[in-house]
RNA sequence: GGACUCGUUGCAUAGCUUGGAUAGUGCGAACGCUUGCGGAGCGUUAGGUCGUCGGUUCGAAUCCGAUCGGGUCCGCCA
């Protein structure tokens, strides 16, 4: 139990008084203070001011005073607010020994909404033609958020990425390849990735816009690609292969990690699509057009008939959506399974084994379907998005097992396009792999640690390159990660090269900086925290403050995982930096000459040291004892 | 044309799901704070008709309706 013990306590209290008075159930609010509001608010004197025909400030008094008589554990009173408000003061010895001795055990924080059930988390999901760049980082890092914080609602994550390997962008840099004569090796020291995106891929589609007949040579390429197996399509696979393997070179050293990667050429030769197509049929979900401007097509009907959604073509082949719908019930687990599964070649930083689907000499069974289904994909997806959950919400018969977590897209600012060489007067610009107008995860990751490595350097001098090393990393992978997710996913991230590089303010340094406090402190007292200590002596506002922050870890973990919402937690961790570092500016821990109040403030600096740790962690963002 | 989404101070954002107290934070600006557990920090000051209009309500940044402005989507492309 946490901060919500009190809130429970007050919540049952207040349900008593409601029905010594007799009134009708109402439903009442009992949520942590806004400071200088005491501890703990309720709006109930509000809700229940038209049944009781009585002013919000009167009820507040008469529920105030009703309270006092009541059995109190955590409160100490209650309090009537002239707005109307009911505030409660707890006894803060209490509550201190209650928070402060749960926070350091290794369930703090835990919140069962899940009850070990599994749920499927795909992202990342970028087609394996170019490097990775900060567009899909946003993808990557919510989906890799969302996954940590389901973990720890005691979810089951099986965290998938499908590989679009058979598509056109694929198609160009095979033409690329096989037809304008790029050479297979990389300059001098560029990752292939970068090589096959900013070179093959950009070059490769630019020849085509100006030249029909390469247009043509693409057609000619992608049809023999669709062959099961042929000397092109293996040369296709060595390629995607190399493409993919630095792409996850990428999302590891952003800490994000994998269960199982899904191949999109695979899925299509599996037979998993007739399968599906059998399972709408039967259930009457799509319709043969005989007539009008779809005939000859199968089609899934829209509210409108413009919004009807062709998924065979008069030719019999099928669209693009039509790889979406075999793919989200096979990972709901709707269908019988066709595939086998290896364990990819090379191993993921966290150990945690990555498995790859295959369709013949896979010696593992493995099962990666869940009861639930979330797909982070960019909301310019959200209309066929919105098929996809339809139909899945029918063959589940289950109206949320399939979600789509949708998030705006990350844009360039005119200065950051205009030095990539576009002048977009002032507007900002939306990235395009195609022209080569994007900034790569990769380069940001660097220009960030070069910043950090020389800042950490002048800090200290005493520590070694691989000390120094390790910091700039976990500075550089917690910047980018931290901006990210802060911001709401429905709003535009408009990325600037020289503004995203700030270590100060509302940043992952400022965070990780207050645990790095929180160490020294530690590191420097003579004893070790223990929680056997006299929680009376704290009582100062800034310390108050600090315990009650973190008492509300389980509840945002709670919000942020109802509302698959990343940002509820950078928020707490802010606020728990913030609290922490006005506790530093005005609490002293050392050399206090106070034996009790040290050892009682140690336990406070160690309690929060672990909070921001495990909050940070479930950022993927790690927490250095040194910067 | 239809649909979705955003609009809060010079800039960037939180709060909106679940209506109530003083709209919180960061950057930028001005001025301060280290013989002190680390200044990637802390404090003070300036800056807000919560796009606009209307409705519901005792009460609206929050709910509803219109409207304006930015962005996105609407193919037998992927």
């Amino acid at each position: 139990m946490t901060f919500k013990a009190i809130i429970d306590e007050i919540e049952n209290n207040l349900k008593k008084i409601l029905s010594d008075i007799s009134v009708l159930e109402v439903d009442f609010s009992v949520e942590p203070s806004k400071s200088g509001f005491g501890d703990v608010s309720s709006n109930i004197s509000f809700l229940l001011a038209n049944q009781l025909k009585k002013s919000p400030k009167d009820i507040a008094e008469m529920i105030s005073q009703r309270y006092l008589e009541l059995p109190k554990t955590l409160v100490v009173r209650s309090k009537p607010h002239p707005s109307g408000y009911v505030n409660f003061l707890a006894d803060w010895e209490k509550l201190n020994q209650l928070i402060l001795s749960e926070s350091i055990l290794p369930e703090f924080g835990n919140v069962d909404l899940g009850k070990n059930s599994t749920v499927v988390v795909e992202h990342t999901s970028v087609n394996p033609n170019k490097a990775l760049h900060i567009g899909h980082v946003r993808n990557i890092i919510i989906g890799d958020t969302v996954s940590r914080i389901l973990r720890k609602v005691n979810y089951t994550v099986n965290v998938l990425n499908y590989v679009d390997d058979s598509g056109l962008q694929v198609a160009d840099i095979i033409v690329g390849f096989k037809h304008l004569g790029f050479e297979q090796e990389p300059p001098d020291g560029k990752k292939f990735d970068h090589y096959c995106g900013d070179d093959v891929y950009v070059k490769t589609t630019e020849k085509r816009e100006q030249d029909p007949s390469i247009e043509e040579i693409r057609r000619m390429v992608l049809k023999e690609l669709e062959d099961g197996d042929s000397e092109i399509v293996r040369f296709r696979d060595r390629i995607t292969r190399r493409v993919l393997s630095d792409q996850l070179e990428t999302c590891w050293n952003l800490r994000v990690s994998y269960d199982c990667l899904n191949f999109e050429s695979q899925i299509i030769r599996s037979g998993l699509w007739s399968r599906a197509f059998k399972k709408l049929k039967e259930m009457d979900l799509i319709k043969f057009e005989n007539e009008g401007k779809n005939q000859g097509c199968w089609v899934i009907r829209g509210e409108k008939e413009e919004n009807d959604k062709v998924v065979v073509r008069s030719n019999g082949t099928a669209t693009y959506i039509a790889k979406d719908i075999p793919y989200a019930a096979w990972k709901l687990g709707l269908l019988e399974d066709p595939f086998q599964y290896s364990k990819y070649e090379k191993e993921q930083p966290c150990a945690k084994t990555l498995w790859q689907t295959t369709l013949s000499g896979g010696t593992y069974s493995r099962n990666f379907s869940g009861e639930k289904v979330i797909t982070v994909i960019d909301s310019r997806q959200a209309r066929l998005q919105d098929i996809v959950t339809s139909l899945m919400g029918k063959f589940k018969s289950a109206p949320d097992a399939y979600v789509h977590l949708g998030y705006e897209s990350v844009t360039l600012s005119s200065d950051t396009a205009k030095t990539l060489g576009l002048d977009t007067d002032g507007k900002q610009a939306q990235m395009s792999g195609r022209r080569g107008l994007y900034v790569s995860a990769d380069s940001v990751y660097e220009l960030l640690k070069e910043k950090t490595l020389k800042e950490t350097k002048t800090r200290h001098p005493e520590m070694s390159e691989y000390e120094i090393n390790q910091i700039a990393h976990n500075v550089a992978v917690g910047t980018i990660r931290y901006e990210m997710v802060k911001q709401d996913l429905d709003k535009i991230i408009v990325f600037d090269l020289d503004k995203s590089l700030s270590l100060e303010g509302d940043t992952a340094p400022y965070i990780q900086y207050a645990h790095a406090r929180a160490s020294r402190i530690l590191e420097k007292a003579q004893r070790a925290p223990s929680i056997d200590v006299d929680f009376a002596m704290l009582k100062e506002k800034s310390e108050l403050d600090l315990v009650k922050t973190i008492g509300l870890f389980d509840l945002n973990i709670r919000d942020a995982a109802k509302n698959l919402s990343p940002k509820v937690i950078s928020r707490y961790c802010h606020d728990l930096a913030v609290a922490f570092n006005l506790f530093y500016e005005k609490s002293k821990v050392l050399d206090l000459g106070d034996e009790n109040l040290e050892r009682a403030r140690l336990c406070l600096v160690n309690s929060f040291k672990i909070t921001i740790k495990q909050a940070l962690d479930l950022l993927g963002i790690d927490a250095p004892e040194r910067m």
